[in-house]
DNA sequence: CCGACGCTTCGTCCGCGGCCGAAGCGTTCG
DNA sequence: CGAACGCTTCGGCCGCGGACGAAGCGTCGG
């Protein structure tokens, strides 16, 4: 028998038991969920969005943060908090894919949930029928090359999105990856994340294309951005409907 | 002020806190770690990997497959599970990243953990020493392109893996992603995965280049191995060696 | 300077869920 | 055919941790 010793935990198995324990609260998945908007939020607003009383947030959140899930930011008399890293938000991400693709579980898609198909942001990035249709045209055109799951930005790609006015770092030697793609969980396709996408995402947003809607990781796409979108990027507001 | 109706449950961020409650359990995540390695194990084995007795061990079992994380096959009186897709190692994995980048765990590199250092398997491909310099030497010698968080295979690199005896799809148009990067928690940098990832995983086994571990995610690189992943890759023993 | 506000800490309650021993069911072997 | 084995089901124990109300601390507004 190769039983080595006593069963004893598997190196770092013990850490992700902690993170996802974490994660695995209903009220906490609520409020990492929240912070996927990518901006940040007070205690009292993650408190709304969590479902329970501001106490027990105010705990949640400080088990949060010292697992170093969240940064906090004092501010007045209110307190801002924030996904730590983008590494959570992937992990996060990475969730979602299992629980959309795992048994159905009864999901009524409510009318807001209909407005989160069409176009939401991911954490600091584009998702929804947007993101996935803004994949593809980028794609086609050869700025970007998508070979299942892997992305690239052409030369062509850096000239043409320069000339957006996106200035994407050249080869930052950075951590954060500067395209990589993204498992969008309501269209079972990737959409684009990375540094890119967070350029995009915030191109979108300085020129009006797109605005938040309260309390919610949606996204309205406006007049102004649904012409933009369909002369600069090609996509006609049919590829964005919601059937 | 925005607050619409009720605090109810952000679309589907429930699902997400069902999955990360299940592997949120330390004996639970001690199953998933194990199943990591690639191959089903049985309920017994499995029940040693969580440090538990059989009777839990087989009702988190029930509650894994249930919730469509593990996979299950009758063998004789043996019940051989694994994990039920690609989607549930790679959510484990960012769970890992993160884990890894938190605060300090007191966590004592013992000796078998040094052997996981050095090469392991990681669901279906190669991760530790082995696995991130494997992403190195292909690409330096441009058969694989590796872009901060994004891989892609050259013409080159395709012809290279086919004189290997190495057939890869040449674009099987399928879910899994014929290569993709995956942070490797040990290192923290990139290692293969994806199709090529795991085409070369089974490869080296079969040619006897490594060996599993008894027990352990942890590969053994054999003398014929050494030789191989030299010449063939011009991988150096020292870029193999602990420190 | 006082009251309203935002957030946290404290104390308490209580229910969910992990754990085990014993028993039950199916399979394999002598 | 009976015994050993692998795994699951059942029943009961117990502790962890999430929930809230009340109170405490810092900040902004008149």
């Amino acid at each position: 028998m190769g039983m080595t010793s006593a069963p004893f935990p598997i190196a770092s198995a013990n850490g992700i038991a902690t993170i996802a324990a974490l994660i695995g609260d209903p009220a906490r998945a609520n409020i990492l969920s929240a912070l996927m908007g990518g901006q940040a939020l007070t205690a009292g607003e993650l408190s709304w969005h969590a479902g329970v009383g501001a106490p027990t947030t105010s705990g949640h959140l400080a088990k949060l943060s010292e697992a170093g899930l969240l940064a906090v930011e004092r501010q007045g008399r209110h307190r801002y908090y924030r996904l730590a890293s983008p590494d959570i938000a992937q992990a996060m991400e990475s969730l979602m894919a299992v629980a959309a693709a795992g048994p159905r579980r009864h999901r009524p898609p409510g009318p807001k949930d209909e407005a989160m198909r069409t176009a939401r942001t991911c954490y600091d990035h584009l998702a929804g029928r947007l993101g996935t249709r803004l994949a593809d045209r980028l794609n086609e055109r050869g700025f970007v090359i998508l070979d299942d799951g892997s992305a690239q930005v052409t030369k062509d790609g850096r000239d043409f999105l320069g000339g957006l006015g996106l200035a994407i770092p050249e080869t930052g030697e950075q951590r954060r990856p500067l395209c990589r793609v993204c498992l969008d969980w309501s269209e079972r396709r990737f959409h684009l994340a990375g540094r890119l996408g967070a350029a995009l995402l915030t191109c979108s947003l300085e020129r009006g294309w797109i605005v938040r809607v309260p309390d919610s990781r949606a996204v309205a796409i406006t007049e102004v951005g649904s012409k933009g979108f369909a002369t600069v990027f090609g996509i006609t507001p049919e590829q964005l409907a919601p059937k």
